[in-house]
DNA sequence: TCTGGGGTCCTAGGACCC
DNA sequence: TCTGGGGTCCTAGGACCC
């Protein structure tokens, strides 16, 4: 068996931790430049505020229900995800994490038989420890213990589903989960199972497998026996090397001069440098995207990408192949909106094939990947911009993103910490 | 005027190999 | 006159997830 253990409204929980006096009002956080939602707290979603609606459309419902808005602030969500996880390896040996507020579990080793029980006392530790309301649905498969979450979520209890041991329960639960809501089935998907009758997943679960095939090709069909209790997808405790990697952000501001973009860029080129490094891997191709407003008023985006000689997460070469990129693809006659970078063809940095004809040699290789260790060690300590490449300068900040609603860094910063005043 | 920032997997078609 | 059968790798686009 399996479960997940999944937060409610994760950030927008999180927000609530440290502020008791908003424990009851409405709470929703707001995407990078504060541009659309992406959390909601229960009184956010009775209030009919739709995920990922642009902030604007709302900003009367928000001033006349008093609803708390804030700007997303993942300094203070990674942390709690990661004081979560603390609890939840307590309970466990066998952990997945599957994203940022969800982990799956495997339970076959664990001498507990009462699901149900630990499934409760877990939720109460956390919500004990840490303040964080969780669900937790355990099933024989990820999908259907994905299923027993949301399901636990609404009935506020653990939920158990067994096709095996409790046929009826399960078939309760699956007719009442809409086939929308199903693991895999998504906005192109729903409105066609709809249209020839399939409305809830207990009559997805019944379909043949020829026909799922016949619509969704494999994906149905691991779909399908994951909904009819056998695994498909199995459980992986370890953790894959991503394959790809993105770092863009879109800006505060309209940015027209190649200064500012210049700052912009080579900001994204060393992240990405950064967490390739943080990996141990190293990318083969690097590339750099800008999206644009035209003089006629049309958004546009455009990219560019290169193959690198040797793999590598040098920041000094990945920035300076960014900013090369980035001017191929300047137009002055363009406001600039957005920027990122992209690294592809993921390698491992220890594994890295050497190129015969590189001209730079390994001994001075050696010392690049010291020079870096140092960088790295003086940023996590000081702090992430202590020591930056020259062409990023922090006098220019027109591109930063707007975040005027930021809650305190207040288990992650010395200067940001929560203040506790006596009453006395 | 104002709409995020990451990821994964699958499929089809092209180019190429023996 | 008749023209096979088996692969790989790459890319773009679609669909989905949080």
């Amino acid at each position: 068996m399996i479960a997940l253990v999944d937060c409610n409204n994760f950030f927008a929980s999180c927000e609530r931790l440290f502020r008791p006096d908003i424990k009851n009002l409405p709470v929703l956080v707001l995407s990078n430049n504060d541009g659309c939602v992406v959390a909601r707290s229960n009184e956010v979603k009775e209030l009919g505020i739709p995920m990922g609606v642009p902030y604007f459309k709302i900003r009367d419902i928000v001033k006349r229900n008093n609803v708390q808005c804030f700007s997303s602030n993942f300094a203070l969500y990674s942390n709690m995800s990661q004081r979560i996880l603390g609890v939840l390896e307590r309970h466990a040996p066998q952990i997945e994490v599957y994203s940022i507020d969800e982990a799956f579990m495997e339970l076959a080793q664990l001498p507990q038989q009462d699901f149900f029980k630990w499934g409760e006392a877990l939720r109460k530790e956390i919500q004990t420890d840490i303040g964080m309301p969780v669900s937790v649905g355990i099933a024989p498969t990820k999908t259907l213990a994905k299923l027993a979450s949301a399901y636990a979520k609404k009935h506020k209890q653990t939920c158990l589903i067994n096709p095996e041991s409790d046929k009826k329960s399960y078939e309760e639960i699956l007719s009442q989960t809409p086939v929308g809501h199903i693991w895999g089935v998504g906005w192109k998907r729903e409105p066609q199972f709809k249209q020839v009758g399939i409305r809830n997943a207990l009559q997805l679960a019944n379909v043949s497998e020829a026909w799922i095939h016949s619509k969704m090709g494999i994906t149905g069909t691991r779909m399908l026996r994951e909904l009819q209790g056998f695994t498909a997808y199995p459980f992986e405790e370890e953790k894959v090397p991503q394959k790809t990697l993105m770092a863009s952000r879109s800006f505060g501001h309209t940015v027209k001069n190649t200064h500012d973009l210049e700052a912009a860029v080579a900001t994204f080129a060393s992240q990405a440098a950064y967490r390739l490094r943080k990996h141990e891997q190293a990318a083969a191709l690097f590339g750099v995207y800008l999206k644009y407003k035209t003089k006629d008023g049309q958004i546009k985006g455009q990219s560019a990408a290169t193959r690198l000689v040797t793999s590598t997460n040098n920041t000094t070469e990945l920035v300076h192949t960014a900013l090369q990129l980035m001017y191929e693809l300047y137009d002055e006659d363009y406001g600039y909106k957005k920027a990122g970078v992209f690294a592809n063809h993921l390698s491992s940095a220890n594994v890295c094939q050497v190129d015969l004809f590189d001209a730079i040699s390994p001994d001075v290789k050696e010392k690049q990947k010291s020079f870096m260790q140092a960088i790295d060690s003086i940023n996590q300590r000081y702090g992430s911009e202590t020591i930056h490449i020259g062409s990023i300068d922090p006098g220019s900040t027109k591109w930063h993103a707007l975040k005027k609603r930021m809650s305190p860094a207040y288990t992650t910063d010395w200067n940001q910490l929560p203040e506790l005043h006596s009453l006395k």
